[in-house]
Order: structure tokens, then sequence, then C-alpha cells
DNA sequence: TTATAAAGTGTAATAAAGACACTAAGGTTT
DNA sequence: AAACCTTAGTGTCTTTATTACACTTTATAA
């Protein structure tokens, strides 16, 4: 990239990156720390991941950067969800205090193109470029810093809406993953839990997931048998759901 | 509202306006006339629905605005669905000259966020305000100005996928509809047809669609019954539906 | 060798989907 | 007034999907 200008500082991209970590969602949060001209630290919290848009880039151009900026990963699954610009989404103080450290001006509105992201946590070596940020679990997060709540809120509801009608829930898994794992994938996300021998049933049907010829290795119980989504499987068999909702 | 100021040249809205007449999906276009200084027509093409944002408005109350302005009608369905951000996606010929014309630098990137609004076009008075807007049949719909062709196919996909998944196919109706003007709605936008006693066996178990003690007048073969439907109902009996895709 | 932990498997009952064709009730035409 | 046209409205059977439910298998750990 040649040239790295800033679009402008009423636009930015927010990620909201979740990772499974085969038994509870995580997001992405990075620490957020004001430190006065005299070194003291005014405050510090949490905020989701976002940032600029550069001049010349698309906006998911700009959320795959931010994406491997943290994380080191490329080719995540990553999904606009949302975009939030209410005139008063970062009016509250420290949010106000940040901006003005930050060289921007508190009372323009910014307006935040929302992303989803979805990985399995352990793909993420954490200390990378020594950024301070961590996995948080989905239902402890507290009071983040701008209007991150509603957005996280909102990401939440995009990916239950999506995880519902299209198969997304191995991108929260390694490549090969079992069964069991993808059941705990749904179990989790939609907060119920479901028969095992019924939910197989029904993976029965989706002819995309391919079961290797390769077993779980190093479990205390007996090895489940791994399996692949196959995105050529999926384009080709799917046959557009005409069974609209009661 | 007491101050008008625009909120900044790179952040709009656009609405794409959906009519359904019974028998087609159509969309709200306004033409588009650039005059030269010598009075001369230098072209005229067909835009979607757009326009910027107040200072202190939200987009939600931009878009409704957008909405009365075109069609003097409130309350109408309206959903954010996608947020468009290319860098060229404002910079086709005739849409600088456009941008020129009209006091906007045309090398700047315009964001433009996107909402869909349903309605019955038959709500709609068109001579509203002189402006010089129609409906177009979706499918006869060619090249539109800027990047709203594009627009346009984003906001029938966002259509398609929340008519499958919720219940809004009475809102391109009238407030009391027949049982066969709603399985249109969803023959057109599904592009496909249904068989009308197992369609009727599937709206019978729709708590939320109502029938009425009233008939359908003046039509010249034997009239239908009318229905309504009911959010109260609807969010008393909705089930989280838990039958994911295959 | 025994304990533990999760994997993997079948059947019967109920509910929904899908295929399919005729009668009813209005207005319009002759 | 009769015939006609158009859309409304209805039932059954077959196939497929959902739901409820319990025991055996196979690996590591103790």
């Amino acid at each position: 990239m040649t040239q790295m200008r800033v679009l402008n500082n009423y636009i930015s991209v927010d990620c909201v990156i979740f990772g499974f970590d085969f038994d509870k969602l995580n997001v992405l949060v990075v620490e957020r720390t004001l430190t006065n001209d005299d070194g003291v630290v005014d405050f510090s919290d949490l905020t989701l991941t976002g940032n600029h848009i550069f001049e010349e880039e698309t906006i998911v151009e700009a959320a795959d950067r931010i994406l491997f900026d943290l994380t080191g990963l490329a080719d995540i699954y990553l999904e606009q969800f949302k975009t939030f610009a209410s005139p008063d989404r970062l009016k509250k103080e420290n949010d106000r205090k940040w901006l003005l450290h930050d060289g921007r001006d508190p009372d323009k509105r910014i307006v935040s193109i929302g992303f989803f992201a979805l990985l399995a946590t352990q793909k993420v070596t954490l200390e990378w470029k020594g950024r301070n940020i961590k996995w948080l679990p989905v239902d402890e997060v507290k009071s983040l810093a701008f209007d991150h709540n509603l957005i996280l809120e909102e990401a939440l509801k995009a990916l239950r809406s999506k995880l519902l009608h299209e198969p997304i829930g191995f991108e929260l898994l390694p490549d090969k993953f079992t069964l069991s794992q993808l059941q705990k994938v749904y179990e989790i996300i939609l907060d119920t839990t479901f028969d095992k021998r019924n939910f197989r049933k029904k993976v029965a049907r989706m002819k995309y997931l391919i079961p290797l010829n390769e077993k779980q290795q190093g479990v205390a119980h007996k090895p489940a048998q791994l399996y692949l989504f196959s995105r050529e499987v999926y384009e080709k068999t799917r046959k557009e759901i005409l069974n609209f909702l009661v």
C-alpha cells in the first residue's frame, strides 16, 4: 500500500471477533487505557476491535486488516452485519476524553460499520505484536467503551440468525471437527440443548459435512470421527429452502 | 427541527422502496436529469431514493424522512440491510458530473447506508410534491445511477432472506388482505409457486394471521375472506425456530 | 483391572410436507 | 335468465422430518 492516509474522521470499522473454545463463546477485546500527561492512568476499560479506513481501501479490506493486525490470521469468516451512527454513540465522558486525546473532535459524529468474525480461539496467538488484547467470554462482558455493548448485542443477534439459516457453525471450529463439537456450537450460541441422536440424524442429511478417515487423538475416551465442511458440496446441493416459518 | 445542517458530505442514506401491486414487485425510482448552464439536458437517468443525514438526526430518522418526503407516508416497514462504501462507487462519468454540479467533490468517497422499505404500491400517491418519481417493476430495472444496481440487488437478497425467516409478507399488502394475495407475495419474491392447499395448511398454523368477518367486495368472482396480521399474537406465539437448515 | 468419559447407534409415535382435482360464489356476457 | 368466467375454498394419502428415549463401545487414567 503506497499511501496510507485515513479516509476521513467520520467513518470507521468495528469488528466483533467471536472465538469458540469448545465450551463457550468468547469475544476479542482490547484494553483502552488513557494516561494523562503526567503519566497517571486516567481510566482503563475495554473496547471491541475497531479502526479507521484508509483511502482507497474497501471496508472489507479494512476489516480484514484489523483482523490480521490483531490475530495474525487471514481468510477468516467475516460478515458485515450493521452500521452504527447514533449522534450520541461516542458521547460518554471517557469516550470524549479518549477522542480528544487522540486528536479528534469529540463533537463530530463517527459512523461505524460493524462486522463480525468467526474463528476457533485456539487459532489465535494472543501475544501477537504485544497488543493488549484478550478473549472475554461473551456472557461475562460487562460495560464496554463507546456503544460497544450495543454493537456486541447486535452482532450476537446477527450471528444467531445466520447460524439458524446458513451453515457457518464450523467456522468456529478447527478445520477438522467432531459432531459433538459442532453440536456444542449450536447449543451454546442458540442457548439450548439438542438430543444427540436427533442432531446426528439431521447432520446426516447435510451432505456437505464430509466424514474423514481420521479420528480424534489423545482424548481420554472413545475418539470421535473427524468431519470436514465442503463448500463445493454445499454450493451444489443447497436447495433454496422454501419451508418458511410458522 | 431547528437546525438543518447536513451531517457531512461523506455519509448518506439510500432507501430501496419496494411496492407490491398484487402482481409484481416494484421499486421506487427518481429521475435524475442534469441540465447544463445553457439549459440543454446533458443526461437523464434513474436513481434509487437517497439523501444526506442532518446533524442530530439518527439514520433511521433520515430514512423515515426520505420515505415521507417521497410518499407522504409514515410508519412504513423499514430495515437497514447493508452499507456501501466502495472507493469507486460514485466514479462513473455521469456520477462525477452530477456530484460536481451538486457542489460536491467527486473524488471524495461517500458511504451510503442502505435501507429497504416495504409497502403496497397503491398506498402511494405519486404526485406528492411534484417529485419526478415512479414505480418500476424490479425485473424491468436497467442501468441505474451510481452503484444503485448493486444496492438494489443486495436489497433483494436481504428481502428474500427476511421473507423466508420472518413474517413480513403482509407489509407489502393493504392492512386487510386475502390469502391468495399473501401467497402471491411469496411466489413473486421467491420466484416460485406454491400449491394453494398446502400453502393454506401452512398459514393455518400461523396463529397471528387473523381471519376477519369480512370479505372482498366488488370482485368478479367469489369474494375472498380478509385477514389481518396481529403483531401481538406473533410476539406471544413465536417459537424460536430451532429447525435449522439442511 | 477397573473406572471414567464421551462416542456412537435404532425405533416407534407424531407432525409436517408434498402431490393432487373438484365445487362454490360472485360478477359479466349474451 | 342462463351461461360463462374467474378466483375462493376444501380433503386425503404418501413421504419425509421431528421428537422422545437408553444402552454399548472404545479410548485414556488411576
